[in-house]
DNA sequence: ATGATTTGACCAGG
DNA sequence: CCTGGTCAAATCAT
């Protein structure tokens, strides 16, 4: 279906289109399938659920690739505007004028960039952190008014060889400082996202330990705990919040575009992590070799650490 | 040497 | 003007 290899002239963001359709075929197909079984849609609504809200998502990033801010080729990125090639706006009408003429590349302005409008996210409180099957890279941490607790904000480590926009930002609660308030902003449009489907669809997909929903700011608390991973350690002083098992405890969205995100399926995690990671690497054909390398080697599933103050290491 | 994290600075939006 | 989100140089870890 998918051509092995892209013609070069082929514009990157038609590719990605592209790859999208046609992730969203497979996932509408799935949603035939799951429409030709009545009964089983009735014992398993999260599942079929969790596809619509997968194929609205594949809409979401199509729509976002094919943007008309997004027609150079270029994964559209509000904040990659302006930082590839690092042009503001400002500068941007400057350099049509005297910049062109020289073409000296225009240093940009610190913090120079344009605030992305919210789109999909999703918000998951969590007494421990997770792997929810990406590489995230941590990009800044803020004290926020009226919170006791500082917030984490990570963005995807494909960000910039990929496109992706996904970014999460965890903190902890101030009603219960063990427990952490992790939102999900945007949808992943890297490779990656067949490895954290893969976990995903290793879980017991009939497990009602969480459940979702897609109205607009509802809070559902799940039925009962998963088993938990426990956290995975990067180094032996710091562990990524990004890595790691949990047990989910609550989840909401909101669905300014589209409520969407592979973890969303996830509705029970075994107990052994190594598993689940083995599985994934198995799956040489659904992932690709950077992915792999760039997760393995940057957090390395190496051991596992108990880990229940992030403050200890982090914050 | 390379990649990840920290942290102060900067900017957009309310 | 204030706050939150992001950038990017400096620093740290491997």
């Amino acid at each position: 279906m998918e051509p092995s290899t892209w013609p070069e002239s082929l514009p990157s963001n038609r590719i990605k289109a592209f790859q999208e359709l046609t992730k969203g075929q497979v996932l509408t197909n799935k949603l035939r399938e799951m429409l030709d079984c009545p009964e089983k849609i009735e014992s398993d609504i999260d599942s079929v659920n969790d596809v619509v809200a997968q194929i609205l998502g594949m809409f979401d990033n199509t729509l976002s690739i094919l943007s008309p801010s997004n027609l150079n080729g270029i994964p559209h990125n509000s904040t990659n505007d302006v930082r590839t090639p690092n042009i503001s706006d400002d500068q941007k009408s400057e350099v049509s004028d005297e910049s062109v003429k020289n073409m000296i590349p225009v240093k940009p302005k610190r913090g120079c960039y344009k605030r992305r409008k919210i789109g999909s996210t999703r918000t998951i409180f969590t007494y421990t952190l997770t792997d929810d099957g990406y590489a995230w890279r941590k990009y800044g941490q803020k004290v926020i008014l009226n919170s006791q607790h500082q917030r984490n904000y990570f963005r995807c480590s494909h960000k910039f060889e990929q496109g992706c926009q996904a970014t999460k930002q965890v903190q902890k609660t101030d009603d219960e400082p063990s427990k952490y308030k992790i939102t999900y902003i945007g949808v992943h449009t890297c490779n990656n996202f067949q490895k954290a489907q893969i976990i995903e669809e290793a879980l017991d997909p009939m497990d009602n330990s969480f459940l979702i929903s897609f109205e607009k700011n509802t809070t559902v608390k799940n039925n009962k705990m998963g088993t938990c991973f426990q956290p995975i350690k990067h180094t032996p002083k710091e562990v990524n919040p990004s890595l790691s098992y949990m047990k989910h405890e609550q989840v909401s969205f909101s669905d300014h575009d589209t409520p969407w995100d592979p973890i969303v399926g996830v509705s029970q995690v075994p107990s052994d992590p190594m598993s689940i990671i083995s599985s994934v690497l198995n799956c040489e054909d659904m992932v690709s070799p950077g992915v792999l390398s760039s997760t393995c080697s940057t957090h390395g599933y190496g051991y596992i650490a108990k880990c229940h103050d992030l403050d200890d290491f982090l914050f």
